[in-house]
DNA sequence: CGGGACGCCTGTGAGC
DNA sequence: TGCTCACAGGCGTCCC
């Protein structure tokens, strides 16, 4: 589900309560994907830091421990999760597998599938989240991220668009909804293998992307089922999706009929007529 | 090494 | 109505 949009919602969500604010008590629910790896309690009276981003997964430093000066937890919400900020104490849902609580709120973690995770790490660049963050291309917004540099790297990749898209290894934040929509809006068929596009379409689908990801980011994200942003209100972007989940439906170009096709597992929907290989 | 399939886990909606 | 099955936003690991 949450793909960067959603998790740069939930982060902005969070930071404004979360910053500043001393751990009183951490809570665990069912196990999430990874263990926590480190006893919950070494958390409390420790001071939560300024809320980051890398890819999708979300940073919150923990400062107030001399020897640890760095230290954080590491948030990824998987295919399901969704953080929330309580006001005021409310009962433990059954999804809900992570609850820090702190002197200005809770902030609570609900992840019915448990494809998501928090796991503590001495640093961001440090075991384990360097690990996990080892393999992540740049960041969209980057101005690093040139045109001229974004298709040198796809020239490299055998695979189709698509997947390289998905894999983050070049650029991270494109899960299979925002993937499949800055296809569209670039005219590219999900198929076109990624090193044979040219420095225009390159160029073309670079901007997509980032239309596409801002675009999805004002409108609070997608929420297909289960996303909510830190106040549990809903994100609206998939009502303005053109192609995502529209198997079928005339593409609001051309009025062609909308296809679906797998890849890699996955579904990527397209129009047969705008996109071309 | 790159590329692709698998599996983690639960919920939902379609079809019978 | 109730059951079974396919499928769902991600990604680390394994195998070829």
């Amino acid at each position: 589900m949450p793909e960067l949009p959603e998790v740069e919602v939930t982060r902005r969500g969070i930071d404004p309560l979360v910053q500043g604010a001393r751990v009183l008590d951490v809570r665990l629910g069912k196990p999430l994907r990874w263990p926590l790896g480190r006893d919950p309690q070494a958390l409390r009276g420790l001071r939560l830091g300024a809320v980051e981003r890398r890819g999708k997964y979300l940073w919150l430093p923990l400062q107030g421990a001399p020897e640890l000066p760095s230290q954080g937890l590491l948030i990824h919400l998987g295919m399901s999760g969704s953080v929330r900020v309580l006001a005021q104490p409310e009962p433990p849902g059954a999804h809900e597998h992570f609850q820090l609580d702190t002197d200005r709120g809770s902030l609570r973690l609900n992840d019915p599938r448990r494809f998501g995770a928090v796991v503590w790490s001495a640093a961001l660049e440090a075991q384990p989240a360097a690990r996990l963050l080892a393999r992540l291309g740049l960041e969209p917004f980057d101005p690093a991220l040139t045109a001229a540099r974004f298709h040198a790297a796809l020239r490299q990749r055998q695979t189709s668009i698509k997947a390289v898209l998905l894999g983050g290894e070049v650029v991270v934040g494109a899960g299979n909804i925002y993937a499949c929509e800055a296809l569209f809006h670039a005219g590219i068929d999900p198929r076109c293998r990624a090193a044979d596009l040219g420095t225009q379409r390159a160029a073309r689908l670079l901007q997509a992307l980032r239309q596409t990801l801002a675009q999805a980011m004002a409108a609070g994200g997608s929420t297909l089922r289960d996303f909510r942003d830190a106040h549990g209100t809903n994100g609206r972007f998939q009502q303005q999706a053109a192609v995502y989940g529209r198997e079928g439906e005339p593409c609001g170009v051309c009025g062609t009929r909308l296809r679906r096709i797998v890849q890699a597992q996955r579904s990527s929907f397209f129009c047969p007529r705008c996109q071309r290989r």
